[in-house]
DNA sequence: ATGAAAGCGCTAACAC
DNA sequence: GTGTTAGCGCTTTCAT
């Protein structure tokens, strides 16, 4: 049989609430208590009955993150993260996989899945404004990502705009004209796709420099094979151009490698940039110049927000929405 | 104010014991009781308190996995297999981080840390086998990975030896004579490395066919770049070569992009084999021969073995060891 | 600075 | 099939 906290008080000679405050970290404590109840409990190797502390306290000490699945780099990076921040919190993470799915992500909003958790980050990819708008939670909720939505939470995103406008001009400085869009999107929903495109199309009419419709490439998936494919088309298709700018590091990388196997080098024949900063790409060769979107802060300010709320309860103010600061990663691709 | 039990058991004009049978899934109920009950939870719009649960019952219908790190491809991929298996069988996953410390992992393994779990699947990688032996935990464990320990606790392993060996074989059967090993290393510690690597040896021994010293090289850091540098390396040293086996993929991805950019066809001039088949192996051009080191059954029967081990409780039973079944995958680089 | 007692909301015997 | 009762191990007033 386990030790319960009255046997450490016990042998303690201490009340309940005297090992309580110990575990709670109650300051004002004798050093001869606290040191009787530090050796009752090894002696006993007690440990906190952490659902019991829960349903007195109403706190469970856990956070879930919803996010789309954990195999791919930036949800990965993302979830790395979010662990490790709320670990400095004294908070344990549990991983919600929704697949991008609909109805998952609207049962995870909605509380209908997961274990009962103090807060939720979530990071929905196929929710509409009116499905956000129409969740109903009872903790609080922070969302992350790429879409604005103007629902009743937090949200934390990520600067896709004004990023690619920052690539985008630093490829002009670089003495780039003809860049190719990997991936790009023209859609009304503010797809990051569409947010990146947007930042890219806004650089080219502030520097006048006219965008080449023929360098549009897109939609497609994001990842490293259609990136590779794509820039692959191009040359076959007889395009010129002296950069590519894949919307994300997975396209861009794909087509790093492409156009290295066609035998033009990088950066001398063509600049290559991406966009996310995953970890692979200062390891790829040459490094590959991206956007870091701030990852790293984008979980860190979601999980310090939502301790926030969880501590003093979700307030009536109007939700935050704040934007990860970005930069861009010079590295040689360019 | 959140309702409880008993007032969707007033509400249904049922006893609180009848509500819970509900949630628990208990068979022999009226009709009527159970739609009075329904209606009851949905016009209070009540939602079980698990901490209650888990107090009462002494089960959270929670595990803990610990793993060095997620942005890893192989640990997210495994992450998310585990995550899924869990699901599947109802259980929430805490996903803890260890950063390959060895005192993460022994705390890990000792409870210290993490929430209150009803098991946990760890992938330890810096800890001996005599931590292992003395680390004692009061739920259910299962280890998972590369090494094989003695300890008391059940393991999931990879058939690296055997799926090395598989792997030279079949680049022998391709005509392939002169294979570098990428990432090997001798050592008396069965790591990963030296495991896949006593594989490598015993096909060569097997065929009858001589290890060229030259070709052996390691111990490297498993990643991409690192794969990429060896073979540059190999080939700047004039080596000759038909064949490069990278003791995982991503050396194996580093060094087939190398090859690629130094002018070589794949397969044509020079096969490429890996091992682990993480998702990119598929997505690679050309798509990357490797060894399915049985992730996803790895997970899946870890998850299996520990709900097993929670449900009837740890018997005391020798520990079971047991190897996950691995398979060649063939695909263009060979 | 420490103690006593009353729950938190559920499950599990056992009775009916 | 359904109801009664007694905890699970902690936190939290309120005393002292």
């Amino acid at each position: 049989m386990a030790a319960t906290m009255a046997d450490v008080a016990r042998v303690a000679r201490v009340s309940k609430k005297t090992v309580s405050n110990y575990f709670n970290g109650y300051r004002y404590m004798t050093a001869d208590t606290r040191s009787r109840i530090e050796a009752a409990i090894v002696e006993l190797n007690y440990k906190l009955n952490l659902s019991a502390r829960s349903l007195s306290s109403g706190r469970t000490g856990t956070i879930a993150l919803a996010i789309p699945e954990i195999a791919h780099p930036y949800f990965a990076e993302l979830a790395e993260a979010v662990v490790s921040a709320a670990q400095r919190r004294g908070m344990s993470v549990v991983v919600e996989v929704t697949a991008g799915q609909h109805d998952q992500e609207l049962s995870v909003l909605r509380g209908t899945r997961g274990r009962s958790v103090d807060g939720l980050i979530a990071h929905p990819i196929a929710l509409g404004a009116s499905d956000i708008d129409s969740a109903t939670v009872d903790i609080p909720v922070v969302l992350v990502g790429d879409r604005v939505h103007s629902g009743p939470f937090d949200f934390v995103t990520v600067a896709n705009e004004q990023g690619a406008y920052d690539m985008t001009r630093f490829l002009f400085e670089h003495g780039r004209r003809r860049i190719v869009a990997l991936g790009m999107e023209e859609s009304p929903v503010p797809t990051a796709a569409a947010q990146r495109f947007d930042g890219f199309r806004r650089a080219h009419h502030d520097a006048g420099v006219e965008m080449v419709p023929e360098l549009l490439v897109g939609p497609i998936p994001w990842n490293r094979l259609s990136g590779a494919e794509a820039i692959a088309r191009a040359i076959d298709a007889g395009l010129e151009f002296d950069a590519v700018f894949g919307l994300n590091d997975a396209i861009a990388l794909g087509a790093m490698a492409e156009l290295q196997r066609q035998g033009l080098t990088i950066p001398g024949d063509i600049a290559v940039a991406g966009f996310d900063d995953v970890e692979e790409a200062a390891l790829a060769f040459p490094p590959l110049t991206t956007v870091d979107s701030g990852r790293e802060w984008i979980a860190e300010t979601a999980v310090n927000r939502l301790v926030e709320l969880i501590e003093v309860g979700a307030s009536e103010e109007v939700p935050t929405v704040t934007v990860a600061s970005h930069s861009v990663k010079y590295r040689a691709s360019v």
